[in-house]
RNA sequence: GGGCAGGUGGCCGAGCGGCCAAUGGCACCAGACUGUAAAUCUGGCGGACUGCGUCCUACGGGGGUUCGAAUCCCUCCCUGCCCA
C-alpha cells in the first residue's frame, strides 16, 4: 500500500482531536516491572535462546517460529528490537484478566527490549459495529474515544510499560485513504478466503446461518493494515485472532515489507471454567476491582482451570505449575490460595494480597462476618412500633430486588439476622430493627442496618 | 424483485383460540454436602399485596376478529433459505 510509507507516523490536521498525548497518560501505580525493564536498556540482549523460551511459554500459535528466530538473531547483532504490536479496541469496557494475557506476554517482550507498539482502533470505533443489530452500537466520538483510550492504557499500566511504548491511533492511516485505496486493499483477499475463517465458516454453516455483514469482512484487512503501516515484526492476539493476523503477513508482503510474526495466546476461560471469560457472561475478574474482590473470585474457579491461569496470569516456572495443580503435590485450595495471592500481588501489592488472603479465610473458612460490613441507611419511617416485615426490610436493603423475591429468599432458609444468626423461617415474620442490626442473605452478601 | 420459513421470558427452545405467567434445557439465586472448587441432591426463578389467593404487565411493533389470542386476520419492522 502506498501509505504505509507516507502516511506513518502521520501528524495529519484531523487526526489531532483523536489523539491522545502521551503524557496523559500515567501510570497508576508504578511497579518493580518497570524499573527491570528501565535497567533492560543498559544491559545487553538476552540470547536468542534465551529469548525464545521466555516467548514460547503459554503461546498457542507462534507461526512461522523460524522468522522469528531469524528476526531474534538480526536483532541481536544489530542491538535493533523488534516492533511489537497489539491492537486494543477503544470502546471503553473495563480490562479484565482475560485481555491481560496477550498484554503480560507483550510485558515480556518489553523486557527483552523490544519496542511495544499500541494501536488504538479509533477508526473501526467510529465507524461503528452495526452487526450488534439489538443494540445498535452508538458511533463514538472523538472525545469518548480519546478518553476510552487513554483510560484503557491507565488501566494497563500496571502490565506493561506504557511509557515506553508507541502508540497509534488507526485513524492516523485509515482517515485519509480514498475509496480507490479500500478497493485496492479489499482486492487483496478473495472472498473464499474471508469465509475460510472459523467464525465466518461456522456462522455461514450454522442452521439457519447467522448473517455476516460485508463490513464485517473488512476488519482484518484493516488490522492487517495497521501492521502495514507500523512495520511489524511481531503481532499479538488472543487465538481468534490468527486469522487477522494472518492477514497482516499477506498484506505486508505485498506491500513489499518483511511480514510479522504472528503470536497468538490461549483464550482465557472465565470463572466459570467453561466459556471465555468477558464481560457479557459476567465470568470475569477486572483489573481494577478490589482485591479482596480479585482474591474471592479467583477461589470460586473451577480446579480444573487452575493450570491455565496459572500459566497464562503468573510468572511461576512450568515445574513449579506442575506441582502445584498436581493434587498428590499440593492440596487444592492451597494451590489456589497461591493463585489468588499472585493475581492480586500483581494488581495491589504484597500487603493487599495478604490481607485479602486473610479476610478470605476468615469469612470462607472460619464462616465470620465480614471485617467491614457495608452499612445501608434505613428510614425509621418503615418502622411501626421498631418493626418491619421482614421480607419489606430485604427489599428496603437491597438484598432482594422485590417483595417476591425477598419471599423467596426466606422461604429459601438463605436469611439470618443480628450475632447469632437467627434464621427467618416465616415469609411473613416481622422483626425489630435496631441500629446496627446484622441481616444476611446467604453467605456473601451481609449488611449493617444504620437507622436514620 | 419473486417464493418459502421464522421472530416466545437472560439464552436455547416448546406451545398454535380458553386448563399459559407460558413444558423442557442452560444460566442464575437459595439450601444440603464441601476445600465458598467440581460433581450431586432439594427448592426457586415477571411484578404488587403480611399471600396456599387476588390483581397487573408480558410471547417483534401497531391495528383488527372473538365472550376470550402467544395462538386467527391485516399491516409494518427484522432475520434466514431458495430463485432472479
Amino acid at each position: 500500500m502506498q501509505h504505509a510509507s507516507t502516511c506513518w507516523p502521520s501528524v495529519g490536521r484531523r487526526d489531532n482531536a483523536d489523539r491522545t498525548s502521551s503524557t496523559t497518560v500515567k501510570p497508576s501505580r508504578p511497579s518493580a516491572v518497570f524499573r527491570c525493564i528501565a535497567e533492560q536498556g543498559r544491559t545487553p540482549m538476552k540470547g536468542v535462546a534465551e529469548q525464545l523460551e521466555q516467548i514460547r511459554r503459554g503461546v498457542e500459535h507462534l507461526v512461522p517460529e523460524a522468522e522469528l528466530v531469524k528476526k531474534l538473531e538480526r536483532s541481536v547483532q544489530t542491538g535493533k528490537p523488534l516492533r511489537v504490536k497489539y491492537g486494543i479496541d477503544p470502546t471503553g469496557s473495563d480490562v479484565h484478566l482475560g485481555h491481560t494475557v496477550p498484554l503480560r506476554k507483550m510485558r515480556v517482550f518489553q523486557e527483552l527490549g523490544h519496542q511495544a507498539v499500541l494501536i488504538i482502533g479509533n477508526y473501526t470505533a467510529l465507524v461503528g459495529d452495526p452487526s450488534g443489530r439489538v443494540e445498535t452500537r452508538p458511533r463514538l466520538t472523538p472525545e469518548q474515544v480519546a478518553a476510552n483510550a487513554s483510560d484503557y492504557l491507565r488501566q494497563i499500566s500496571t502490565i506493561i510499560a506504557i511509557d515506553k511504548a508507541e502508540k497509534h491511533y488507526n485513524s492516523e492511516w485509515f482517515s485519509r485513504m480514498t475509496f480507490l485505496d479500500v478497493l485496492t486493499l479489499t482486492s487483496k483477499i478473495t472472498v473464499q478466503r474471508m469465509l475460510e475463517r472459523d467464525d465466518f465458516s461456522k456462522r455461514l454453516r450454522a442452521e439457519p446461518s447467522i448473517p455476516i455483514y460485508l463490513h464485517e469482512c473488512l476488519y482484518p484487512l484493516m488490522q492487517g493494515q495497521d501492521s502495514v503501516a507500523i512495520h511489524a515484526d511481531v503481532e499479538l492476539g488472543g487465538s481468534e485472532q490468527l486469522f487477522n493476523l494472518m492477514v497482516g503477513r499477506r498484506l505486508q508482503e505485498d506491500a513489499g515489507q518483511e511480514p510479522q510474526v504472528c503470536l497468538t495466546l490461549p483464550i482465557l476461560i472465565g470463572l466459570d471454567g467453561e466459556q471465555k471469560m468477558g464481560k457479557s457472561l459476567g465470568n470475569y475478574i477486572g483489573v481494577r476491582e478490589p482485591a479482596y474482590d480479585q482474591f474471592a473470585k479467583t477461589m470460586s474457579i473451577p480446579d480444573g482451570l487452575m493450570p491455565q491461569w496459572f500459566t497464562l496470569l503468573t510468572d511461576r516456572p512450568p515445574e513449579e505449575i506442575a506441582r502445584l495443580t498436581d493434587p498428590k503435590a499440593t492440596h487444592p485450595r492451597q494451590a489456589k490460595l497461591t493463585l489468588a495471592g499472585d493475581i492480586v500481588r500483581f494488581y495491589h501489592g504484597e500487603a493487599a494480597a495478604a490481607e485479602a488472603a486473610a479476610e478470605w479465610i476468615k469469612r470462607n473458612t472460619q464462616r465470620q462476618d465480614p471485617s467491614e460490613i457495608p452499612e445501608v441507611a434505613l428510614s425509621t419511617e418503615h418502622l411501626h412500633d421498631g418493626k418491619m416485615l421482614v421480607s419489606k426490610l430485604l427489599v428496603a436493603l437491597q438484598l432482594a430486588s422485590s417483595n417476591n423475591e425477598a419471599r423467596r429468599l426466606i422461604q429459601g432458609g438463605g436469611v439470618t439476622i443480628g450475632p447469632e444468626r437467627d434464621k427467618i423461617t416465616d415469609v411473613n415474620a416481622v422483626v425489630t430493627v435496631t441500629d446496627g442490626l446484622i441481616v444476611r442473605v446467604g453467605n456473601r452478601k451481609v449488611v449493617r442496618v444504620r437507622l436514620q
